[in-house]
DNA sequence: GAGAATTGCGAGACCGTTCTCGCATTCCGT
DNA sequence: ACGGAATGCGAGAACGGTCTCGCAATTCTC
């Protein structure tokens, strides 16, 4: 009756005249009970709205069916948001509850989330790794031995099941399609966290995300023979475009501009729109990660699909089936796929 | 050294030569110890790599310094991915973890969502409702009195905290400003939960933030006599699009449309761009809600910008202040702001 | 109809903490 | 030197469940 404590089980095995150990069968169906032994009790925990005790439940279990979910940055990724999504309704599915920190893209800030985790008896991580080298709090011993499941990017060792998109290929194949469309001179904005500003000589790229996408590029302009422009840019808004700035006010500036992320992409539009320059005519674009402003926009923006929800659904069912047996590590990679649509300028004749 | 079992208070007592109560001291700084006994119980704990079970703590302190968020649909919605961060980022400041389930708009799923929070223990209750008068689940003795703080939209029922915008207002004054942009013919496209297919008749409307941006439509074409087409929609990207199809046939369409949210104008940006009607110019637009891409895109979109962060850290304070102290429920109305940018039209004197 | 098997249920340990209580031991004052 | 206060620490209860064990009562078997 009182509002501040919930009904506990001894209030229901009193309520009932059983014991707790009763209630806990009847309840949970297990163990030798009487059928109207269970309709009673059952009866008088609905009526005295008893909901077990989560905590204590997990307690004695030494399992919490939570998982914990460490993501870099926040939801405004168009990448990460759908992913989070995906991965909080397939534990969901599974019985499973999610436990959110952000790490933003900040191996410090990760170590402290994963302990975070930890403390929480969470059975099992899924984690974006802010970096590839820097992985000594997760050890096994450090992590207690318990299952993670590593999304999006790799780590430098093959300690954890790993589910990325092959974005070697596909970039490689954005650049392939931009060559038949008569582009000979392509512009890279390459988003890499940790750097400060932007720069045109490669830095050290600490994902191996990124680093994919950065061969791709590379591959396809060997095979097309076409001059490269390459700019790395920190993540942020304002800088990525004095990069964009930079690219178009070379002498001979790229007729379009790849981009690694979406947010990347936004600064090409911000830019080119300042400049009058229309996107899909005087500027072409292509970026990584689809989303559906990129789709409805006119034109709209051609884009390299990752399967976001598809690599949520099977990192979760990865987790939860090494969380339940044991499985040996693996390396899922799914398939990324180039969707054309109108940022693309055709100017095989225009040349 | 076995690495599934986590070190527990015994082992570091047992390690150090004392005993639980006094290792729980040593390490949680209260109760009379030695300096000395606290040095040596610290190192050892450290050593062991001791992490104190945060279960354990908190079924014995009866608080489990989480708050539960149950939030309508996916963070795809422009205004939930970042009320979800900034909801996530205050709370770690105040110390406090964060529990997320989806009830996408769905009353049933919203309380099953709820009892999951309860059944976890959870301190207090972040709440978007799905309905307004579907409340039955949260009543006080159903929550077991623990606080809620409910955003973005209101209760029937002045029952908890609500941290919400003022919508109406800024509704109205985007009116007033596409009027003295020389707009006579204006369109509503309002994304109603809950209803399937669209129609052009006000039907109920569960959700109050909805209401209010009607109301405020409504009040500002009154103001500027303006004749006005209203549609109420399915929130669906296929069904909103065939309701902005239906408002360009009418025999004399709107030169503007208002639409209720960022998922909607998507819906319109399409259908323009399939007609061939150029944003900002042949057609125009206002939406709720502001965007990275709202802003980078060309026109860039004129939006009534809520002040989401805002929103989810007051939401967070004050349900973490109703968690230690006890407070009276308020209202907090944020202000909203309308951002002017290239999508709407002067027709002035182009009529 | 007596022993065995089965059934239903209660007592109590346990999960990992915190915290109250009380017991030694040391310290102080006079 | 002796009584009282202060200090440091251990024993054990408690949080709310689950589950093993064992006991009593019932049912079965021949």
């Amino acid at each position: 009756m009182s509002p501040n404590k919930s009904t506990t089980i001894n209030d229901v095995a009193a309520a009932s005249g059983v014991s707790r150990a009763t209630v806990s069968r009847a309840l949970s169906g297990y163990g030798r009970i009487s059928k109207e032994t269970v309709d009673h009790v059952r009866a008088v925990a609905d009526s005295l709205g008893y909901r077990p005790n989560a905590l204590a439940v997990a307690m004695r279990a030494g399992k919490t069916k939570t998982i914990g979910l460490v993501v870099i940055s926040d939801f405004t990724n168009a990448f990460f948001d759908r992913a989070t999504k995906s991965i909080i309704d397939r534990a969901k599915e599974l019985g499973f509850r999610v436990l959110i920190q952000h790490s933003d893209e900040d191996v410090a800030v990760e170590r402290v989330a994963v302990e975070t985790m930890l403390s929480n008896q969470v059975d099992g991580i899924i984690l974006v790794p802010a970096s590839k080298t820097k992985h000594s709090h997760l050890t096994p011993k450090k992590i207690g031995g318990k299952p993670v499941v590593i999304i999006d990017r790799m780590l430098d060792i093959p300690r954890f099941t790993t589910v990325t998109t092959g974005d070697e290929v596909a970039a490689e194949e954005a650049v392939l399609y931009a060559s038949e469309k008569g582009h000979k001179r392509l512009g890279f904005l390459i988003a890499v966290p940790g750097t400060t500003g932007f720069t045109l000589e490669e830095p050290e790229i600490p994902i191996t995300s990124v680093q994919e996408r950065v061969d791709g590029f590379a591959k396809g302009v060997k095979k097309v023979k076409a001059s490269a422009l390459w700019i790395y840019s920190e993540d942020r808004q304002g800088v990525a475009e004095a990069a964009v700035e930079k690219l178009l006010d070379t002498p001979k500036p790229p007729t379009i501009i790849f981009t690694s992320n979406n947010d990347m992409v936004l600064a090409v539009l911000k830019v080119a729109g300042e400049r009058g320059l229309t996107i899909g005519k005087d500027l072409s674009v292509v970026t990584f990660d689809d989303s559906a402003w990129a789709a409805a926009m006119v034109p709209g923006i051609t884009v390299v699909a990752r399967p976001v929800e598809e690599l949520g659904h099977i990192a979760v069912t990865e987790l939860v089936e090494a969380i339940e047996g044991n499985t040996k590590p693996k390396e899922i990679v799914l398939p990324a796929k180039l969707i054309k649509r109108g940022s693309v300028a055709n100017i095989t004749k225009s040349k």
